[in-house]
DNA sequence: CTCTATTTTAAACACCCGTTTAAATTAAAC
DNA sequence: GTTTAATTTAAACGGGTGTTTAAAATAGAG
């Protein structure tokens, strides 16, 4: 067996990097092959398709957020039962900035993929998502919903979806954000900073009280 | 001259159905102009390109919407100097509405527009909404500045970005969510109880206060 | 009716895409 | 060192894209 490891890496890491930038259909296996300095035809070895080589690169990192993530919402409610949504929220923020230490840019770019994972292809992603990490998702659903119990489950499910266009859609936009507000306002942001800004945001319009 | 308007008129109701149940990289002219029934090149002489006809599909819309919404707004700050985000938000509603009286599935069809151009193509739209639509986007910022005045400017740069995200995604995927309510919850909407929905949502978002 | 300008049409152009093939190369096993 | 398996490579395949061209058809003006 030769070294499969370093081409197959540096697909992945060419890949997640434009994948973030440009989207997925915007970004061609010629770019991404050029860029990592592989022979084109080395993704389709090695992944069999691009959108398998999509669903690797989000694996890549859910494999690691995932179940750091969902032990984080048991311990929190097991060590409080009324934590509020802030809290289920805010405990979210340290697993995604440990995706730095994954790999440099890991938190933004994780984010950066899952926004246009939701917002592009409909199909393949979603199915892959919910059915390899269902249920922690779930997990993360009942934590919210218990911590909003006045908020009815069907009115919940519409709250959730809010929240998620809000997070996805700041994430996939956030570089050219943070680089407006800097030119506007002389505020200087990075993700992290933008994480702790939208949590607020989204504890409020899921908590506020319907009618 | 020709009849100039039907094979005009044509293409833009086929392009506004397909850009906003697909995206507008995702259709192509080819498949506007069978849906059309016209010829392939005719979308070329008419429009000149495929981004000029994106252009005109969203201008046809936000012709009729924005001067309504501006005077809208201007109507309820002159009658209510202290109007609540949740009655600014709200004003934006009729005129919304109004737009199923141009064409069938108006409102649908023109926030899921919106929502597809704010999504994709990063420059050429947005570019083209700042620039022909600035003065009523300034007014609505205004509006909703002054019935936030305990938000800093940065801080509500951020929240209507996050307000826009929500409001984007939603619309993009609106028919979508709307089908698993029915499924998942026996809950029966459509565009006018989703903007009914994501309003409060929305008000409590931006106006929660900071730390 | 005739002439001119506008519009429609079929065909081709030039380019980019993901994928496949088969040969060349490299690495591992014996 | 030879054989076998894994990997890399260059080239081509088949198909789709937006756009352009030049001829045909249509409509309006004199």
């Amino acid at each position: 067996m030769a070294n499969r490891s370093d081409t197959k890496t540096r697909i992945l890491d060419a890949a997640e990097k434009l994948f973030a930038e440009r989207g997925f259909s915007e970004t061609s296996l010629r770019l991404i092959t050029s860029k990592a300095e592989v022979n084109l035809a080395s993704v389709n070895y090695h992944f069999g398709s691009k959108k398998e080589l999509i669903r690797a690169v989000l694996a890549r990192y859910l494999d690691v957020f995932m179940p750091v993530a969902s032990a984080e919402i048991v311990r929190l409610q097991a060590s409080d039962k009324n934590a509020s949504l802030n809290d289920i929220f805010s405990i979210l923020v340290e697993p995604l900035l440990d995706l730095n230490k994954v790999r440099a840019e890991g938190t933004s770019t994780f984010l950066q993929l899952l926004g246009r994972g939701y917002i592009e292809s409909q199909g393949h992603l979603r199915w892959f998502i919910t059915t390899h990490y269902g249920e922690h998702l779930d997990q993360f659903v009942k934590a919210v919903a218990d911590s909003a119990p006045h908020i009815p489950p069907a009115e919940m499910f519409w709250r959730l979806h809010f929240t998620l266009g809000t997070v996805v859609f700041t994430m996939a936009s956030a570089d050219a954000l943070i680089e407006i507000a800097a030119a506007d306002f002389s505020e200087h942001n990075n993700i992290e900073t933008v994480i702790r800004k939208v949590i607020p945001y989204l504890s409020a319009g899921v908590s506020v009280p319907v009618n």
